[in-house]
DNA sequence: CATTTATAAATTTTT
DNA sequence: TTTATAAATG
């Protein structure tokens, strides 16, 4: 039966959406219909009797996930079992079911960066390397982070990842060595896997025999969204879930590959028709999403790119105006200036959720945060400050964690030190004695502790001695997990409101707003009513947290019209009819940090380009001229700064140039009129008193 | 001796 | 906003 709704293809991609057998390359320019396409492919697949359970659509997020599988929906009638998800995700499920063959227990717990960073911190002060030593510090536990895993998942080695991407950090090689050493073993004795691994654990699955062709023939069709944006892991499991069945798709745009301080690279995408003998190549070429103006203005940026690339979009959108720069006096005039035309397009009859204000770096739109709360325009922030990060969220797992997987000695530190009078030696003593953590690398003071006993019968059977400050709350602490390990478990829910109940004292000794931070457990107790089991609460809570407490069912805002603001990674994929890019300032864009070598300069650029290629009919870049030096106190210091360096002068005439009020007063103050010659800066001066 | 409190310093993007 | 060190406190 062939797929219905073929009429609405263009050409390229309907031969992407009707390919029979065999490996497809879809190079999708920007706004070129790339989540049609597959959603199309998709919908066509089942209409032609593939049953959804054997197609794998792997995307880049969990919502690009959700986005594509609800319009191939749209085209048929029974999509409900396409595995769609992110790679993560979907290993996580493999493994849950085929692990043990990789001497796995199924049980494991999963941690992410964050948590990485966290036992990276606890080995470094276990190693007594977290001190300054001539006033030098040792790297920090982010930057041992971001080591490993960009070692991990470009598979190389680690001088060479120190060499060209942290060369601060050369001289303690072998002390990084040390820690990544100690990280793993207590990673593969405590059943933690961190995202890095879940990758490897997918790679050695497909190596395996046996498992491993069992795993790929779940399979007739993968199809990979963003795949400029892989790492090189990805496309080994790639590779070896394809060794015998070759159905498989994968769909990207070599000028919008952004992601590679995660390990990403572009030779995914360059190597894959070798890879694969008798690739399709397809190209779509076609864009339905920006006017004329817009889309001149991004090639031109990308033309300076030192990797050319092939393609320059075309648009069938005639008409249209020029992008605008508009240059400000400094960023709370940006602010200003953002509001009011996001206000303008508004009256033109743009709804505030078809336009979004796009940024470079997270902390970039704070100021910007106040100035619309001032002005009662409403916003949902993506890519910013996640629920998932509040300390009293990640309490909360901890704890949850600490129950599900008691050899988890990350937890166990965590959740033990929130009370009074227990800090990190107390917390490693009780550890100690109960059997978590280092002791089990360490045989000689293991032997003690180890008599067969689990680490929670050993808690309640015999508990270790703390001191008289803390023995209330350690007792009521081991009640709560009495209560939450009893036949039957009781519901995920209910564990959650039972440690909620312990944690309420003990917030509002370490935090303030405790009442907040209250609401927000008891939101996570509300979504923790939707799972039967505390495992699976944990990993989704892990693998796909919600992006902030708005993301929660039921929230009142949801309804309403809201403005985007997000980071330009969080961006990808998306299109508003507005789009307003903020601080287009050398230094902000590119990042001061990531202006190296020139491999990073371009992808600063392909980050510009993408952010631009977001917008379908407006789109307004604001530079701010002055830039405060950050520090406390009232200081009035600057420096000016730049255009970013991917608009040269001869580009300008792509753009029309505009000046906010107060910049273009101070223009005048800094070329004196008056007849006297006295500079007329009083007001300028006043002003900058606010 | 261990914990808490106070003070000074630091750099981005995310599954 | 977090994080290492020093001083103060139990």
């Amino acid at each position: 039966m062939p797929y219905s709704g073929i009429e609405q293809f263009n050409t390229a991609q309907r031969r992407a959406v009707t390919h029979g057998d065999g490996p497809v390359l879809v190079i999708a320019g920007a706004g070129t219909g790339k989540t049609k396409t597959l959603a199309g492919r998709v919908a066509h697949l089942i209409a032609g009797g593939v049953p959804p359970q054997r197609i794998c659509l792997l995307t880049f997020t969990r919502r690009a996930a959700a986005e594509l599988l609800r319009r191939a929906e749209a085209g048929t009638s029974a999509t409900g079992h396409v595995w769609g998800g992110t790679f993560h995700a979907t290993v996580n499920r493999l493994l849950r079911l085929h692990g043990r063959t990789l001497g796995l227990d199924p049980d494991f717990t999963v941690i992410d960066q964050a948590d990485a960073a966290d036992l990276m911190n606890l080995i470094r002060v276990d190693l007594g390397l977290s001190k300054t030593v001539n006033a030098r510090r040792f790297p920090g536990k982010d930057t041992l982070a971001a080591i490993y895993s960009r070692m991990v998942n470009s598979r190389t080695r680690i001088d060479l990842v120190l060499e060209s991407h942290f060369p601060w950090c050369r001289d303690d090689s072998d002390d990084i060595r040390k820690i990544f050493e100690q990280y793993t073993a207590r990673k593969r004795a405590q059943g933690v896997l961190d995202y890095d691994d879940l990758l490897l654990y997918w790679k050695a699955l497909c190596d395996t025999t046996g498992a491993g062709e069992l795993v790929a023939d779940r399979f007739d069709h993968i199809l990979v969204d963003e795949y400029q944006d892989t790492n090189t892991v990805q496309a080994e499991i790639l590779a070896g879930m394809r060794r015998t069945r070759n159905n498989v798709m994968v769909v990207g745009d070599d000028a919008q590959a952004i992601y590679g301080f995660r390990g990403a690279t572009i030779n995914n995408i360059l190597d894959f028709p070798d890879q694969f003998k008798g690739t399709e190549i397809i190209r779509l070429e076609q864009n339905y999403r920006s006017t004329q103006p817009i889309l001149d203005a991004s090639n031109r940026v990308m033309a300076h790119a030192a990797r050319r690339h092939e393609k320059q979009l075309v648009t069938l959108r005639r008409g249209g105006e020029r992008p605008t720069i508009m240059t400000c006096l400094d960023e709370s005039e940006q602010s200003r200036e953002v509001c009011d035309r996001v206000l303008a397009h508004r009256e033109e009859g743009l709804q505030l959720k078809s336009q979004a204000v796009l940024f470079r770096a997270g902390h970039n739109s704070d100021q910007l945060e106040v100035e619309l709360s001032r002005r009662n325009i409403p916003f949902v922030k993506y890519g910013g400050l996640k629920f998932i990060e509040a300390a009293h969220v990640k309490d909360m797992i901890a704890a949850l964690r600490m129950l599900e997987n008691p050899a988890d000695e990350l937890s166990w530190h965590r959740v033990l030190q929130v009370i009074e009078g227990i800090g990190p030696s107390t917390a490693r003593r009780i550890m100690a004695a109960i059997g978590v953590g280092k002791a089990e690398n360490d045989d000689q003071s293991f032997a003690a502790a180890s008599d067969g006993r689990s680490p929670l019968r050993r808690l309640a059977e015999s508990p270790p001695s703390v001191p008289p400050a803390a023995r209330e709350q350690f007792k009521s602490l081991r009640s709560v997990i009495a209560d939450c390990m009893g036949t039957p478990a009781p519901p995920p829910a209910s564990q959650v409101q039972r440690i909620r109940q312990f944690y309420e004292k003990v917030f509002t000794r370490l935090y303030d707003n405790t009442t907040v931070r209250v609401r927000d457990l008891e939101q996570l107790e509300q979504l923790a009513g939707r799972y039967a089991s505390r495992a699976e609460l944990i990993t989704d809570l892990t693998l796909d947290p919600p992006s902030s407490t708005q993301d929660f069912a039921g929230d009142p805002l949801r309804d309403d019209d809201y403005l985007i603001l997000s980071t330009i990674h969080s961006a990808k994929g998306c299109e508003w009819d507005a789009v307003h890019i903020l601080h287009m300032a050398d230094g902000v864009i590119p990042s001061d940090m990531a202006t190296g070598n020139e491999a990073q300069v371009d992808e600063e650029r392909r980050l510009l380009y993408v952010a631009m290629t977001r917008a379908r009919t407006a789109l307004h870049l604001y530079f701010p001229l002055r830039y405060y030096y950050a520090g406390r106190g009232m200081t009035d210091r600057h420096t000016y700064a730049q255009l970013t360096r991917f608009i040269p002068k001869p580009d300008h005439d792509a753009y029309d140039h505009q000046t906010a009020s107060a910049a273009a007063q101070t223009r005048e103050a800094e070329t004196p009129t008056t007849a006297d010659g006295t500079p007329l800066a009083v007001d300028a001066i006043l002003r900058e008193l606010w």
